[in-house]
DNA sequence: GAGTTCACTCGCACAGCGTACGATGAGCCT
DNA sequence: AGGCTCATCGTACGCTGTGCGAGTGAACTC
């Protein structure tokens, strides 16, 4: 019995040398058809995808889309591995591991909340696009260099990426929330906090800490909020660091 | 114009006092309904949950939900809340709170392991529910007795929930793409490496280092990555403490 | 030039989805 | 008996992802 595979991510098959293009109007290619999907995604959000939807923006049918894409979710795939590569990274020979890190988290923080449908994404589907795997080498080769070496640089690295993450998955949740209705951010925030009250009467402790924080802006807050434990982690990881 | 409410959770609508039980075979109930919820999103994952199949597994027609639970996303409003009753956290007098942020974190991360569907959910609705709430205060006052305040508080919090969540994710997201396929997490495991090194190919020193680390045990290997950031998190956040 | 092949597009159809709506019945109050 | 409320359900509508087969036109072979 042959070893079957079982799973077949867009990545797993290399792209074949793709000749020269043979006819001058294609008129659909795949990576047009990404923007087009990463678009309609940013625009409307994950549930207004669909691939009628895309087929009329596009100007062609639903169904064409399958020719270059064999896959709704191998679209998503495609779209997810597109946020990432709007995380930059600093040359990681010029600065320490310590700012890329932070830089790599920033920028992942914003490359996320730029596209807040790809968190649901990430919970579902692996992330192992070239340029997910492209930041994360970035990253992981930064802290290499600054010393960390075997699972160690394999857990450091990654508990950044966790972190990060999970700061912003909740961030984004709320984009996504607010985005759907057509309120603005301000009226959610009182909207919210008046649910915060109903649903928390029981914790009075919690309701009375929130208000007393949330008379700040919100954006900024959040911001501080997770530099705060980013620095918290980096400081952690620093001290692993020397101390082995 | 009086201030519309946009967003309504399930939360947001106190419960009425609800009477006594008018009828002796309600036959269902909101209760009975979000436990089989659960039940067939924990045996068929998200996908498999459609009203009809909630239904007849209940024995009901489809539509009778709709008299106890005005939406499908507010089932998963409820289904996702039940998960955090799932985190249970020592009583927060007794234990430190270094203790208790890493009992909250394990907690946590093994009741959404348990129910890999809920990291998808985390990132498209707020985690407002009664159970999250109170899982989310008792780590609060237990980290308050341990001398953080104010904004800072709240910010430490936030970040070891960030972490966990963000570290779940992945894993979770694993197990939701395993269990999608009927494969075992062995055969899956030698398939996904071997499209990492297709999907890698330009990043040579990323796959050796990965080639390096997964002779051990996944499971376990994970576990250890988790608690490698979460110690790191918590010294950081120790530093913060001390040194104000 | 005729014929064939290939790359691509599309319309149709199918099964399944969430859910609005109105009909139906069961138990209670008067 | 009549009416009211709680709860259940069948039907129907507009939507979804996508398999399939037909269609199109350019590029190749003879």
């Amino acid at each position: 019995m042959p070893p079957k595979q079982r799973f077949t991510s867009v990545w797993s098959r290399q792209s074949a040398p793709k000749a020269t293009p043979v006819r001058e109007h294609p008129a659909l290619s795949r990576d047009h058809i990404v923007k087009a999907a990463v678009e309609l995604l940013d625009a409307e959000g994950l549930d207004a995808l669909s691939m009628r939807r895309l087929g009329s923006r596009l100007g062609s049918g639903a169904t064409s889309i399958y020719w270059h894409v064999s896959n709704k979710d191998q679209l998503l795939e495609l779209a997810l591995d597109e946020v990432y590569s709007e995380v930059r990274l600093p040359d990681p020979d010029v600065t320490g591991w310590h700012d890329t890190a932070a830089a790599f988290a920033y920028g992942m923080r914003e490359a996320v909340l730029g596209h807040p449908w790809s968190v649901t994404l990430i919970g579902s589907m692996p992330s192992i696009g070239p340029n997910a795997l492209k930041a994360i080498s970035a990253l992981s080769t930064a802290m290499q260099l600054g010393g960390f070496a075997g699972v160690t640089l394999e857990f450091a690295v990654s508990s950044i990426v966790s972190y990060t993450l999970g700061a912003t998955t909740p961030e984004a949740g709320w984009i996504n929330t607010v985005g759907r209705s057509g309120a603005d951010q301000a009226e959610w925030v009182a909207d919210m906090s008046a649910q915060l009250h109903i649903a928390g009467a029981e914790h009075p402790e919690l309701i009375a800490r929130y208000d007393s924080l949330h008379d700040l802006d919100v954006t900024q807050m959040r911001r501080l909020s997770f530099d705060y434990g980013l620095s918290a982690l980096l400081d952690g990881l620093a001290l692993r660091l020397h101390q082995t």
